[in-house]
DNA sequence: TATCGGATCTGTAGTAGCTACAGATGCAAG
DNA sequence: CTTGCATCTGTAGCTACTACAGATCCGATA
Protein backbone atom coordinates (compact mmCIF):
# COMPACT_ATOMS: atom_id res chain seq x y z
CA UNK A 1 0.00 0.00 0.00
CA UNK A 2 2.49 2.54 1.36
CA UNK A 3 4.83 3.20 -1.48
CA UNK A 4 8.44 4.13 -0.56
CA UNK A 5 10.04 3.94 -3.86
CA UNK A 6 9.13 6.70 -5.47
CA UNK A 7 11.38 9.35 -7.14
CA UNK A 8 10.43 12.89 -7.57
CA UNK A 9 12.42 15.61 -9.51
CA UNK A 10 12.36 19.12 -8.04
CA UNK A 11 9.08 20.48 -10.25
CA UNK A 12 7.35 17.36 -9.31
CA UNK A 13 8.16 18.12 -4.99
CA UNK A 14 7.27 21.88 -6.21
CA UNK A 15 3.49 21.06 -7.36
CA UNK A 16 3.05 18.57 -5.14
CA UNK A 17 4.06 20.85 -2.18
CA UNK A 18 2.51 24.39 -3.64
CA UNK A 19 6.75 24.90 -2.54
CA UNK A 20 8.57 27.14 -5.17
CA UNK A 21 11.11 25.33 -7.17
CA UNK A 22 13.58 28.12 -6.17
CA UNK A 23 12.80 28.04 -2.73
CA UNK A 24 13.28 24.52 -2.72
CA UNK A 25 16.78 24.92 -3.72
CA UNK A 26 16.82 27.90 -1.31
CA UNK A 27 15.96 25.59 1.50
CA UNK A 28 18.70 22.64 0.34
CA UNK A 29 21.51 25.79 0.78
CA UNK A 30 20.17 27.00 4.10
CA UNK A 31 20.59 23.10 5.27
CA UNK A 32 16.48 22.93 6.10
CA UNK A 33 16.54 20.50 3.41
CA UNK A 34 18.74 17.10 2.78
CA UNK A 35 21.14 17.43 -0.26
CA UNK A 36 19.41 15.01 -2.59
CA UNK A 37 20.86 12.18 -4.74
CA UNK A 38 21.02 12.98 -8.39
CA UNK A 39 20.69 11.55 -11.53
CA UNK A 40 23.29 11.13 -14.12
CA UNK A 41 22.58 14.43 -15.42
CA UNK A 42 22.90 16.12 -12.54
CA UNK A 43 19.26 16.81 -11.53
CA UNK A 44 17.59 16.72 -8.34
CA UNK A 45 15.68 13.43 -7.71
CA UNK A 46 13.63 13.32 -4.09
CA UNK A 47 11.91 10.81 -2.43
CA UNK A 48 8.62 10.61 0.38
CA UNK A 49 10.73 11.04 3.03
CA UNK A 50 12.06 14.72 1.63
CA UNK A 51 8.96 15.04 0.34
CA UNK A 52 7.29 14.91 4.18
CA UNK A 53 9.63 16.97 5.10
CA UNK A 54 9.20 19.57 2.53
CA UNK A 55 5.29 19.73 3.68
CA UNK A 56 6.88 19.80 7.00
CA UNK A 57 8.56 22.86 6.42
CA UNK A 58 5.58 24.14 4.57
CA UNK A 59 3.09 24.15 6.99
CA UNK A 60 5.70 25.70 9.74
CA UNK A 61 6.07 29.34 7.06
CA UNK A 62 2.71 28.97 6.89
CA UNK A 63 1.81 28.91 10.60
CA UNK A 64 4.61 31.92 10.65
CA UNK A 65 7.48 29.79 12.46
CA UNK A 66 11.00 31.26 11.61
CA UNK A 67 14.28 29.67 9.74
CA UNK A 68 15.71 29.39 13.22
CA UNK A 69 12.71 27.78 14.75
CA UNK A 70 11.96 25.45 11.79
CA UNK A 71 15.49 24.45 12.16
CA UNK A 72 15.27 23.61 15.96
CA UNK A 73 11.86 21.44 15.11
CA UNK A 74 14.23 19.92 12.49
CA UNK A 75 16.91 18.81 14.73
CA UNK A 76 14.34 17.86 17.28
CA UNK A 77 12.94 15.34 14.76
CA UNK A 78 16.21 15.00 13.09
CA UNK A 79 17.95 13.51 16.52
CA UNK A 80 14.89 11.64 17.38
CA UNK A 81 15.20 13.86 20.64
CA UNK A 82 11.94 15.54 20.77
CA UNK A 83 10.04 15.60 23.26
CA UNK A 84 6.44 17.08 23.81
CA UNK A 85 7.93 19.77 26.25
CA UNK A 86 10.60 21.33 23.70
CA UNK A 87 8.41 21.56 20.98
CA UNK A 88 5.57 22.99 23.54
CA UNK A 89 8.31 25.55 24.46
CA UNK A 90 8.95 26.37 20.82
CA UNK A 91 4.88 26.79 20.16
CA UNK A 92 4.48 28.57 22.78
CA UNK A 93 6.82 31.20 22.60
CA UNK A 94 6.12 32.19 18.79
CA UNK A 95 2.46 32.22 20.22
CA UNK A 96 3.40 34.89 22.36
CA UNK A 97 5.39 36.80 20.06
CA UNK A 98 2.36 36.53 17.67
CA UNK A 99 0.06 37.88 20.72
CA UNK A 100 2.58 41.22 20.38
CA UNK A 101 2.58 41.38 16.88
CA UNK A 102 -1.21 41.88 17.28
CA UNK A 103 -1.15 43.61 20.16
CA UNK A 104 0.83 46.08 18.33
CA UNK A 105 -0.72 46.40 15.26
CA UNK A 106 -3.82 46.80 17.17
CA UNK A 107 -2.33 50.15 18.79
CA UNK A 108 -1.28 51.24 15.05
CA UNK A 109 -5.18 50.86 13.72
CA UNK A 110 -6.15 53.17 16.19
CA UNK A 111 -3.70 55.78 15.53
CA UNK A 112 -4.01 55.16 11.65
CA UNK A 113 -7.96 55.39 12.32
CA UNK A 114 -7.58 58.52 14.41
CA UNK A 115 -5.58 60.23 12.06
CA UNK A 116 -8.04 59.67 9.16
CA UNK A 117 -10.85 60.79 10.83
CA UNK A 118 -9.34 64.39 11.67
CA UNK A 119 -9.02 64.30 8.07
CA UNK A 120 -11.34 66.14 5.88
CA UNK A 121 -10.63 64.16 2.32
CA UNK A 122 -10.77 67.48 0.47
CA UNK A 123 -8.94 69.06 -1.70
CA UNK A 124 -7.16 71.45 0.60
CA UNK A 125 -3.02 71.39 1.14
CA UNK A 126 -3.35 71.42 5.09
CA UNK A 127 -3.76 67.71 5.90
CA UNK A 128 -3.93 66.72 9.52
CA UNK A 129 -2.90 63.69 8.79
CA UNK A 130 0.21 65.25 7.40
CA UNK A 131 0.70 67.87 10.22
CA UNK A 132 0.41 64.87 12.62
CA UNK A 133 3.48 62.89 10.88
CA UNK A 134 5.36 66.08 11.23
CA UNK A 135 4.22 66.72 14.96
CA UNK A 136 6.97 64.91 16.85
CA UNK A 137 5.79 65.49 20.09
CA UNK A 138 3.19 63.07 19.46
CA UNK B 1 11.70 82.81 18.92
CA UNK B 2 12.18 80.05 16.24
CA UNK B 3 15.67 78.78 15.30
CA UNK B 4 16.15 78.51 11.44
CA UNK B 5 20.10 78.88 11.76
CA UNK B 6 20.86 75.59 13.21
CA UNK B 7 23.41 73.32 12.22
CA UNK B 8 23.39 69.69 13.07
CA UNK B 9 26.14 67.09 12.53
CA UNK B 10 24.38 63.27 11.98
CA UNK B 11 25.53 62.18 15.49
CA UNK B 12 23.40 65.47 16.68
CA UNK B 13 20.77 63.89 14.08
CA UNK B 14 20.54 60.63 15.66
CA UNK B 15 20.20 61.70 18.86
CA UNK B 16 17.39 64.19 18.78
CA UNK B 17 15.30 62.14 16.52
CA UNK B 18 16.86 58.48 17.86
CA UNK B 19 17.03 57.14 14.48
CA UNK B 20 20.35 55.33 14.19
CA UNK B 21 23.02 57.09 11.92
CA UNK B 22 23.43 54.43 9.79
CA UNK B 23 20.12 54.52 9.32
CA UNK B 24 20.53 58.51 8.44
CA UNK B 25 22.92 57.74 5.86
CA UNK B 26 20.54 54.73 4.50
CA UNK B 27 17.85 57.03 4.28
CA UNK B 28 20.10 59.35 2.18
CA UNK B 29 20.67 56.40 -0.08
CA UNK B 30 17.50 55.75 -1.64
CA UNK B 31 16.41 58.96 -1.19
CA UNK B 32 14.21 59.95 1.37
CA UNK B 33 16.71 61.89 2.95
CA UNK B 34 17.89 64.47 0.69
CA UNK B 35 21.89 64.95 0.22
CA UNK B 36 23.10 67.34 3.12
CA UNK B 37 25.56 69.98 2.75
CA UNK B 38 29.23 68.88 3.98
CA UNK B 39 31.74 70.32 6.15
CA UNK B 40 35.04 71.65 4.54
CA UNK B 41 36.30 67.90 5.94
CA UNK B 42 33.26 66.16 4.07
CA UNK B 43 31.38 65.26 7.19
CA UNK B 44 27.10 65.59 6.88
CA UNK B 45 25.84 69.12 7.99
CA UNK B 46 22.12 69.24 8.39
CA UNK B 47 19.43 72.07 9.49
CA UNK B 48 16.05 72.50 10.70
CA UNK B 49 14.07 71.49 7.90
CA UNK B 50 16.36 68.32 7.48
CA UNK B 51 15.75 67.56 10.99
CA UNK B 52 11.87 67.60 10.95
CA UNK B 53 12.02 65.27 7.50
CA UNK B 54 14.27 62.85 9.75
CA UNK B 55 11.69 63.05 12.41
CA UNK B 56 8.96 62.80 9.87
CA UNK B 57 10.53 59.88 8.21
CA UNK B 58 10.90 58.26 11.89
CA UNK B 59 6.88 58.70 12.84
CA UNK B 60 5.83 57.27 9.81
CA UNK B 61 8.06 53.91 10.15
CA UNK B 62 6.88 53.66 13.90
CA UNK B 63 2.93 53.81 12.38
CA UNK B 64 4.38 50.82 9.96
CA UNK B 65 4.33 52.95 6.64
CA UNK B 66 6.88 51.34 4.02
CA UNK B 67 9.58 53.10 2.09
CA UNK B 68 7.17 53.52 -0.45
CA UNK B 69 4.95 54.83 1.07
CA UNK B 70 6.56 57.25 2.99
CA UNK B 71 7.86 57.90 -0.60
CA UNK B 72 4.65 58.94 -1.85
CA UNK B 73 3.83 60.94 1.46
CA UNK B 74 6.97 62.74 1.19
CA UNK B 75 6.51 63.75 -2.65
CA UNK B 76 3.24 64.94 -1.56
CA UNK B 77 5.12 67.18 0.84
CA UNK B 78 7.72 68.03 -1.53
CA UNK B 79 5.77 68.82 -4.61
CA UNK B 80 3.41 70.84 -2.13
CA UNK B 81 0.39 69.35 -4.11
CA UNK B 82 -0.80 67.54 -0.65
CA UNK B 83 -4.71 67.45 -1.30
CA UNK B 84 -5.94 65.72 1.89
CA UNK B 85 -8.31 62.75 -0.26
CA UNK B 86 -4.50 62.09 -1.62
CA UNK B 87 -3.20 61.52 2.24
CA UNK B 88 -6.11 59.98 3.50
CA UNK B 89 -6.42 57.21 0.49
CA UNK B 90 -2.84 56.26 1.50
CA UNK B 91 -3.28 56.27 4.86
CA UNK B 92 -6.70 54.41 4.91
CA UNK B 93 -4.86 51.65 2.39
CA UNK B 94 -2.07 51.10 4.85
CA UNK B 95 -5.18 50.75 7.70
CA UNK B 96 -6.73 47.91 5.29
CA UNK B 97 -3.28 46.39 5.31
CA UNK B 98 -2.88 46.17 9.20
CA UNK B 99 -6.26 44.99 9.26
CA UNK B 100 -5.76 42.12 7.26
CA UNK B 101 -2.33 41.18 9.26
CA UNK B 102 -4.33 41.25 12.57
CA UNK B 103 -6.94 38.85 10.86
CA UNK B 104 -3.99 36.70 9.72
CA UNK B 105 -2.60 36.53 12.60
CA UNK B 106 -5.42 35.84 14.65
CA UNK B 107 -5.86 32.96 12.71
CA UNK B 108 -2.47 31.59 13.64
CA UNK B 109 -2.80 32.20 17.00
CA UNK B 110 -6.06 30.01 17.16
CA UNK B 111 -4.16 26.76 15.52
CA UNK B 112 -1.15 27.48 17.22
CA UNK B 113 -3.00 27.64 20.54
CA UNK B 114 -4.62 24.25 19.90
CA UNK B 115 -1.62 22.63 18.61
CA UNK B 116 -0.08 23.99 22.19
CA UNK B 117 -3.19 22.19 23.59
CA UNK B 118 -3.03 19.12 22.50
CA UNK B 119 0.59 18.71 23.54
CA UNK B 120 0.92 17.00 26.95
CA UNK B 121 4.42 18.78 27.35
CA UNK B 122 5.71 15.62 28.68
CA UNK B 123 8.89 13.58 28.18
CA UNK B 124 7.19 11.44 25.57
CA UNK B 125 8.51 11.32 21.80
CA UNK B 126 5.23 11.30 20.17
CA UNK B 127 4.65 15.00 20.31
CA UNK B 128 1.08 16.05 18.54
CA UNK B 129 2.28 19.22 17.39
CA UNK B 130 5.08 17.37 15.35
CA UNK B 131 2.64 15.52 13.99
CA UNK B 132 -0.09 17.92 13.02
CA UNK B 133 2.93 20.09 11.28
CA UNK B 134 3.69 16.52 9.49
CA UNK B 135 0.25 16.10 8.59
CA UNK B 136 -0.06 17.95 4.94
CA UNK B 137 -3.63 17.09 5.22
CA UNK B 138 -4.25 19.81 7.40
C1' DT C 1 18.38 8.40 -33.85
C1' DA C 2 18.17 13.28 -34.22
C1' DT C 3 15.70 17.01 -32.56
C1' DC C 4 12.99 19.99 -30.00
C1' DG C 5 11.19 22.19 -26.11
C1' DG C 6 10.23 22.19 -21.49
C1' DA C 7 12.63 21.11 -17.02
C1' DT C 8 16.75 21.78 -14.29
C1' DC C 9 21.16 23.31 -13.44
C1' DT C 10 24.48 26.97 -11.15
C1' DG C 11 25.36 31.39 -9.84
C1' DT C 12 24.29 36.01 -9.06
C1' DA C 13 21.52 39.97 -7.94
C1' DG C 14 17.43 42.02 -6.33
C1' DT C 15 13.61 42.87 -2.68
C1' DA C 16 12.76 45.65 2.50
C1' DG C 17 14.82 47.92 6.00
C1' DC C 18 18.08 48.22 8.04
C1' DT C 19 22.72 46.90 11.04
C1' DA C 20 27.59 46.07 11.50
C1' DC C 21 31.72 46.18 10.50
C1' DA C 22 36.85 47.86 8.40
C1' DG C 23 39.99 51.16 7.58
C1' DA C 24 40.57 55.86 6.66
C1' DT C 25 39.87 60.46 7.79
C1' DG C 26 37.74 64.87 10.36
C1' DC C 27 37.49 67.64 14.22
C1' DA C 28 37.78 69.71 18.72
C1' DA C 29 39.71 69.96 23.38
C1' DG C 30 43.74 70.01 26.25
C1' DC D 1 50.26 68.95 18.54
C1' DT D 2 48.45 65.02 20.09
C1' DT D 3 44.72 62.32 21.56
C1' DG D 4 40.48 60.29 20.91
C1' DC D 5 35.82 60.44 19.65
C1' DA D 6 32.96 61.35 15.43
C1' DT D 7 32.30 60.60 10.57
C1' DC D 8 33.54 59.08 6.30
C1' DT D 9 32.98 55.39 2.33
C1' DG D 10 32.16 50.97 1.01
C1' DT D 11 30.92 46.39 1.69
C1' DA D 12 28.73 42.42 3.78
C1' DG D 13 25.29 40.56 6.66
C1' DC D 14 20.40 39.63 8.24
C1' DT D 15 15.33 37.05 6.74
C1' DA D 16 12.96 34.65 3.43
C1' DC D 17 12.69 34.49 -0.69
C1' DT D 18 12.21 35.66 -5.99
C1' DA D 19 14.04 36.47 -10.55
C1' DC D 20 16.81 36.30 -13.79
C1' DA D 21 20.94 34.51 -17.37
C1' DG D 22 23.05 31.15 -19.78
C1' DA D 23 24.02 26.39 -19.85
C1' DT D 24 22.65 21.61 -19.63
C1' DC D 25 19.32 17.65 -19.13
C1' DC D 26 15.68 14.71 -20.36
C1' DG D 27 11.78 12.71 -22.47
C1' DA D 28 8.70 12.58 -26.36
C1' DT D 29 8.03 12.81 -31.20
C1' DA D 30 9.34 12.35 -36.24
Amino acid sequence: MHSDGNVFAIGEMSRRTGVNIETVRYYEKIGLMPKPSRSEGGNRLYNDVQLRRLFFIKRCREIGFSQSEIKALLSMVDHENITCAEVHSVTTAHVADIRKKIKDLRKLEKVLTQMANECSRGDVPECPIIQTLFDNRV
